[in-house]
DNA sequence: GCTTTCACG
DNA sequence: ACGTACGTGAAAGCC
């Protein structure tokens, strides 16, 4: 049997410098509680991770160089001389990587008087003997002279995860000699960083061109007669000694009398508790993640502190009695089984009172008026995770959940919104928290989720979750204090969790009648058009699979490749419109798609989440999820229900009031996003036009297209206009207009050249709030939400130019979504006040859709628009436009 | 589970 | 030169 051996050679020294200097950018960054810096630290352990899993090593050393001075040194005394001292930033860490490698139970090793590259190739020419497959990992291109058949250099790019392969063949590609050359060549070129010259005026080129023609230096030297005089021949003539001294200087030692042999450096994998050890010693939170997720399957790795509490049954309810005086708050956590808690079972309940704890799988237990008393008295403080689930799932015991004091679930998010876990466990982690299990570790996933048969299991995974409610809320309220965001929580999502819940729980009505009517006709549009289509392609095949589409036009037909995928041709909507005309096919295609869509995301979808009792969708609105502030809504999602083209449209003819007579009314913000822009960016010009009432789009197509009066406005310049003013609140670039709007990238960049020109105010906007992300990491709305950009100093262009676009962007897609639901609040306030029967049902980001009698009508279109505009005051007005009818469809 | 496509603001 | 519009969710195919 002949084992797979393989050896993994690190040169330490050369890649925590190439770490060190990657982060650079971020070194303050980089601090652990101690004040110590870990970019370094932390680039390579990036780099072990990767460079692990590409090579799946079994045998690894990372070799380190022992001290300033070698056997180098005596040859050639200047050697390494004249280097700038290394940064303390850097050799402080140094002990830590070495701290490192022991938590990840890999052998280092160093060795006076020589260099780490010649421990190296000492153990890279054993492994060669003994037949391993060798991969060597440095900054170094120098030790590309050990590439051989078996021996791999990787040489790290830019940064660190990334590295360049050298083979023998690629060295002979790139350089065009053999990895043996790559000596000949430091000899004649020598090494400005080691600090030894070369041959003088002999650079790469050069070298390259003699190596090539010669073989060797000692070949150049013999036949150096052949030269033609020339500047270069001189040079070489003068420098020959040292010519032979530098190329010993750069041959790396393969013959070193190591203290250490291959069979020590075999390696078993990391030590678990000495890994988390090191990364809660350097501050690693992610990794510390990463490795507790790893690790999920045995959750009896994860020592959690007892907690004593009681088990709550119909026999001992009684007994306990809460004193609502007494009782400062409570933590309380409602389990249920499922995502969807408008039908997901309720299985079980945990609470703490003072220092006692109590759980119980039976939900019933809780309409006991002891217990009941704890969740809907108004003294008493309930602290919970995810405020809007529990609301809606008691709400179905009779229970009416009052004063919610800190969500923990909420809270988290505020703080960091693309921290968007929905387990508690997860999130307790994200905070430092680790005395609690994730669900998934207790309940298992997929089809074996189950509830622990053990009380004792199960009830101690409640209680651990009440207990980190109980023990984040101190902790994370400060944190929202020091973010200035405790009126963000406590004015804002806070009560809107509540609206919000309101709103599902009431759900909107549909026709089902209608729909399946719909229904019928679609599919026989959809059989006749398939029909059509298999004629004209001249055989069946699977409409609804890209691939066999793709083959059909693209190599059947032949028709000409527009954009591919990652994994084939793109036969997208935007590709389809340009292969428009050239065969009739592709028209049928694009109906095919549409009206496949309709027909199984919105009719069948619908059908199949509308509730068989009150025959109503009940959506759940996610409030924790955008990184921007926005809601999204799921189950079904109302927020893309089909409004653009006449066909989808009809769609909407299915949502009706749940009473006749009834009419559903919608209101909705114009442009609010421009407007929160002109607010923002206090751009004088955008003011102005906004606040004569004028057509913003109109307004910048005279501006841009140079026109004197807005009669000469055609509908194709206010079409590219309204793009262009697109393009601007999403952090604008000339490809993603052109791209749009269909236009060439020079005509865009001419677009938008003079868009800034007309509103100055609006491109400083862009620059400042670009450069105060990069200063702070974040950006924030109106009122305070907050999103992290750490992308904004990478080094990647397209990831940074991402960045850059988010930064632009957040501020204004958030402040609207934080202004409507300031309007939400204040709308459904507004509605009990005034007794209305009216309902809100639906917000679709700049939108909201009521339904109400007939005679209340004329009372919401008065209200609706005042509490919407008076939701935030800005420099320039709000603008709200209503309608309403019979149908959502008519409310347009 | 991932990819592609397409619906919305 | 690089190669992108911002934010979402659902269905279907495919492995």
């Amino acid at each position: 049997m002949k084992e797979n051996k393989k050896l993994l050679l690190i040169d330490g020294n050369s890649v925590a410098f190439r770490a060190f200097f990657a982060l650079h950018q971020s070194l303050e960054r980089f601090v652990n509680h101690n004040g110590l810096h870990t970019n370094a630290v932390y680039g390579f352990k990036t780099m072990l991770d990767n460079i692990i899993e590409s090579v799946n090593p079994t045998h690894v050393l990372v070799a380190f160089d022992a001290g300033r001075k070698t056997f180098r040194n005596e040859k050639y005394a200047d050697y390494k001389g004249g280097r700038a001292k290394t940064p303390t930033e850097l050799s402080e860490q140094f002990p830590y990587v070495k701290k490192l490698l022991e938590a990840y139970g890999m052998k280092y090793y160093e060795l006076q008087n020589y260099e780490a590259d010649d421990i190296i190739g000492t153990l890279a020419k054993q492994g060669e003997e003994q037949d391993f497959e060798t991969t060597i990992v440095t900054g170094d291109r120098d030790l590309t002279q050990l590439a051989t058949e078996k021996t791999t250099v990787a040489v790290t790019q830019k940064g660190v995860t990334e590295v360049e392969r050298y083979t023998p063949k690629h060295v002979e590609a790139k350089y065009g000699l053999s990895p043996a050359q790559i000596i000949d060549m430091k000899g004649l070129v020598g090494d400005n960083s080691d600090n030894y010259p070369g041959v003088a005026k002999v650079g790469e080129k050069t070298a390259i061109k003699l190596l090539k023609q010669f073989k060797s230096i000692e070949g150049i030297y013999e036949n150096i007669d052949e030269l033609k005089k020339s500047k270069m021949k001189e040079h070489l003539i003068e420098d020959k000694e040292i010519a032979f001294m530098c190329k010993d200087l750069a041959r790396i030692r393969c013959d070193v009398p190591l203290e250490v042999e291959l069979t020590d450096t075999v390696w078993n994998g990391s030590e678990h508790q000495k890994l988390v050890e090191f990364f809660q010693e350097m501050d690693f939170k992610r990794f510390l993640e990463k490795i507790s997720a790893a690790t999920q399957d045995d959750p009896a790795q994860k020592i959690i502190e007892d907690i004593k509490f009681t088990a709550l049954t119909k026999d001992n309810v009684n007994q306990f009695n809460f004193d609502a005086e007494a009782v400062e708050g409570v933590s309380f956590y409602l389990e249920m089984m499922g995502d969807n808690y408008h039908t997901a079972p309720l299985v079980g309940f945990a609470f703490n009172v003072g220092t006692k704890y109590f759980a119980s799988r039976d939900t019933e237990l809780l309409k006991y008026p002891n217990l009941r008393k704890l969740l809907e008295n108004e003294n008493i403080d309930v602290d919970l995770f995810d405020g809007k689930r529990t609301f809606v799932g008691l709400n179905r015991l009779g229970i009416h959940l009052t004063d919610i004091r800190f969500d923990l679930l909420l809270v988290s998010y505020l703080l960091d919104t693309s921290d968007n876990s929905n387990d508690l466990g997860k999130l307790a982690q994200q905070h430092d928290y680790t005395e609690v299990l994730e669900d998934e570790q207790v309940y298992g996933k997929g089809a074996k989720i189950k509830i622990p048969e053990n009380d004792a299991e199960y009830y101690s995974h409640l209680c651990n979750k009440v207990r980190t409610i109980k023990k984040l809320r101190t902790p994370l309220m400060k944190k929202l204090e020091t973010n200035k965001q405790e009126e963000l929580y406590i004015k804002i999502e806070r009560p809107l969790a509540i609206v919000l819940a309101e709103m599902e729980i009431d759900g909107i009505t549909v026709d089902t009648q209608r729909l399946e009517e719909m229904g019928s006709e679609f599919k026989e549009r959809i059989s006749e058009i398939k029909q059509t289509i298999y004629q004209e392609a001249g055989e069946k095949f699977n409409l609804n699979s890209p691939k066999q589409l793709g083959v059909i036009l693209f190599e059947k037909m032949k028709l000409p490749v527009i954009k591919k995928t990652k994994t084939g041709y793109s036969t997208a909507v935007s590709v389809l419109e340009k292969l428009r005309g050239m065969a009739p096919i592709i028209d049928n295609i694009l109906k095919y798609r549409q009206i496949a869509k309709i027909q199984s995301t919105y009719i069948e979808g619908l059908l199949k989440v509308t509730f068989e009792k009150d025959s109503k969708v009940h959506t759940r609105y996610t409030q924790t999820l955008t990184s921007t502030g926005r809601l999204s809504s799921v189950d079904p999602n109302l927020q893309n229900i089909p409004i653009r083209l006449a066909e989808g449209k009809k769609i909407r003819q299915a949502f009706i009031p749940q009473k006749t007579g009834w009419q559903i009314f919608s209101s909705d913000y114009s442009q609010i996003e421009l407007r929160v822009l002109a607010h923002i960016s206090h751009d004088a010009n955008m003011q102005k036009a906004f606040a004569e009432g004028q057509d913003i789009h109109a307004n910048t197509a005279m501006n841009i297209f140079e026109l004197d009066s807005p009669a000469d406005v055609t509908s194709n310049m206010r079409r590219q206009a309204k793009a262009v003013n697109f393009g601007i609140v999403y952090g604008i670039s000339d490809y993603g207009l052109a791209q749009n709007i269909g236009i060439t990238r020079k005509q865009a960049k001419l677009f938008i050249e003079k868009y800034f020109k007309i509103f100055p105010g609006v491109k400083e906007y862009m620059e400042k709030i670009v450069i105060s992300a990069r200063e702070k990491g974040y950006v924030e709305t109106l009122f305070k939400r907050r999103r992290y950009l750490p992308d904004i100093s990478s080094r990647n262009y397209n990831i940074r130019s991402f960045a850059e676009r988010t930064a632009m962007n957040t501020p204004i897609q958030g402040s609207a979504a934080d202004i409507i639901k300031v309007a939400m609040i204040n709308m459904q306030k507004m509605l009990k006040e005034k007794k209305l029967e009216a309902r809100m049902l639906l917000q679709v980001h700049d939108e909201l859709i009521f339904e109400a009698p007939s005679k209340e009508i004329p009372i919401l279109e008065e209200v609706v628009p005042q509490v919407m505009d008076a939701a935030v005051s800005l420099d320039i007005p709000l603008k709200v436009e209503s309608s309403y009818g019979k149908t959502w469809f008519d409310a347009k």
